[in-house]
RNA sequence: GGUCGAUUCGUCUAGGGGUUAGGACGUGUCCCUUUCACGGACAAAACACGGGUUCGAUUCCCGUAUCGACUACCA
């Protein structure tokens, strides 16, 4: 068992837009597929027709390559065990159910939803603690169990509407060894009859997942923690199956959580906290479009690397892994048991360290798209200094393109607080005087500019500190930014002095410094 | 309600019978500096509680509390 080949299988349902703790779900499964030179697969649950959507199945398969994630078997490109849709598995799925039924491990159920419903009701009423179909109940229900063979066989022959239900035993204990909890016991008891063949004639969850887990060879089931609870009947179906020897080993992923600690990140925390839990552009029921990680400008890298975090850490204190070096490093050992609450801010730390490491060259090509949307052209070359100078200051690439218009366009309004504060007689004089030295010269680099500066400053005998503020409120507008004698230099002194030359003239002076 | 799971700074976490309980994000102060950022330094900040076991428990055991998942012919 410990010694077979690494399969693993990522399992998403297309009922909306994958969310976060789905790609990471993928990507825990990826990391330990890879590390262990195995194999990963990716199957479509889609057995529930009722609630599938349209463009999820797309979704899974853009967001996988948008984060790097590759799939050695998938719907989209085949491979060994194909079909990988368990719509298109439905006939194989039956065959073993009945053999649960011929063995006396599983049988039929004709139940109406009416008669199920008055059921929970009565045992409400009779103040059970915890109403289900199971060992007891079904006694008292329309099955094969209750109901004489020819009158099973009528209403099968009859083409009755009926489900399949597991016979889940009395008295048993299902133990499961999960790779992060350990040991996990839970008395059959506390295990309902579930369905395993919905009326419709499509297995449910339970069965389509173990029967394909082991048709496909599953060595290791990585999944979250919501699916505890349903492990043990898992083993329970295995055991039924006769297929023990081949169960997988599970690992039960501890949950995302939301950042007040509030039950488990959902897709409605995407509006109600203002950051994405989507991976990439997705258009919600009402054709709304949902804030995502990749049109938020999240490098898909540094969302991985922020994902590998939630619920694993190295053991190391190195934090910026490659998606190979994750790799390398992973182990399900070192995945914590304990929900992980949602930290968008670490998630920008992470972008803010991946979006500096890159060269100007690739950064230019973020502002030029980002000026062009904008109306702006700008050529490879002023991008490339532009960035060179913004990008310890960035964290999403957008901002390339929002803090760097004043590169491009004289600043139509000016930082009141810096004019409130700087903007007076003498500073005004300096950006004249400024403006005339500049126009001067043909052209100006930094350092030109710097001691134009410096030998104008020094004839006056004003310190640089006073000046500044005013000088770069003048250029840029803003009260912040990068070296100023370096955004002359991009600028160029022929619109530098024009700014000058306009702030002076049209900014008034307000106050009387003390 | 029942079943299962979890519990170390605000957050992510390391650690583990004897530690000044370590790191990171965030926060604050200082330094650098023409501003903001970056960078550097420093600081505040945690073992949920109660019982055991033990010479000694944050670490092991048992309870309690809290939080969470599950409790569908959904996955």
């Amino acid at each position: 068992m410990s010694n077979r080949e690494v399969r693993v299988r990522f399992a998403p349902s297309p009922t909306g837009a994958l969310h976060i703790g789905g790609v990471r779900t993928a990507l825990y499964n990826y990391l330990f597929a890879k590390k262990m030179g195995g194999k990963m697969l990716l199957r479509i649950e889609d057995t529930d027709q009722t609630r599938f959507v349209s463009g999820a199945e797309d979704y899974i398969k853009d967001t996988l390559a948008w984060v790097g994630i590759t799939l050695d078997e998938d719907p989209w490109q085949g491979g060994p065990n194909a079909p990988y849709r368990q719509s298109e598995r439905k006939p194989m799925y039956m065959e073993y159910a009945k053999k649960l039924v011929n063995e006396g491990n599983a049988y039929y159920a004709f139940d109406t939803s009416e008669e199920l419903e008055d059921m929970r009701k009565r045992l409400e009423a009779a103040k059970v603690a915890s109403p289900a179909y199971n060992s007891i109940t079904r006694n008292t229900m329309k099955n094969s169990l209750t109901l004489p063979e020819d009158e099973v066989n009528a209403k099968l022959a009859a083409g009755e509407p009926y489900v399949i239900r597991l016979k889940v035993p009395r008295k048993d204990e299902i133990r499961l060894n999960d790779m992060i909890r350990g040991w996990v016991m839970v008395h059959s008891s506390a295990i309902d009859d579930k369905v395993l063949m919905k009326s419709d004639g499509m297995p449910t969850y339970h069965l389509a997942n173990v029967v394909d887990d082991y048709l496909m060879g599953i060595s290791h089931v990585i999944r979250g923690e919501e699916w505890l609870p349903s492990a043990p009947l898992h083993v329970l179906l295995y055991k039924f199956l006769g297929w023990e020897e081949a169960m997988p080993q599970f690992a039960h992923l501890p949950l995302i959580l939301k950042p007040d600690g509030n039950g488990k990140l959902s897709k409605r925390d995407a509006d109600t906290h203002g950051f994405p839990v989507f991976p990439i552009k997705w258009i919600d029921d009402n054709g709304k479009q949902v804030l995502s990680f990749k049109e938020e400008g999240y490098l898909p890298d540094a969302l991985v690397n922020f994902l590998a975090f939630l619920g694993w850490n190295p053991g190391t204190a190195q934090e910026i892994f490659s998606l190979q070096e994750l790799i390398e490093a992973f182990s399900i050992e070192r995945i914590g048991k304990s929900g992980t609450k949602f930290d968008i801010h670490k998630a920008k730390w992470f972008n803010q360290q991946y979006l500096r490491s890159k060269s100007d060259q690739e950064l230019a090509s973020y502002l030029i798209d980002s000026l062009r949307h904008k109306g702006i052209d700008c050529d490879q070359e002023r991008a490339e200094k532009i960035c060179a100078l913004m990008k310890e200051r960035v964290t999403f690439p957008k901002d390339f393109g929002e803090e760097a218009l004043y590169f491009f366009q004289a600043p139509s309004s000016y930082d009141e607080q810096v004019v409130a504060n700087k903007w007076n007689e003498e500073s005004v004089e300096v950006v004249k005087s400024f403006a005339i030295e500049l126009s001067k010269l043909s052209t100006v680099s930094a350092e030109e500019a710097k001691s134009t500066l410096h030998h104008l400053l020094e004839q006056k005998g004003i310190k640089i500190g006073k000046v500044m503020q005013a000088l770069r409120v003048a250029i840029t507008g803003h009260a912040a930014g990068p070296d100023l004698m370096h955004i002359i230099e991009i600028i160029g002194n022929v619109e530098t002095t024009n700014r000058l030359n306009t702030a002076a003239n049209t900014i008034s002076i307000k106050s009387v410094n003390i």
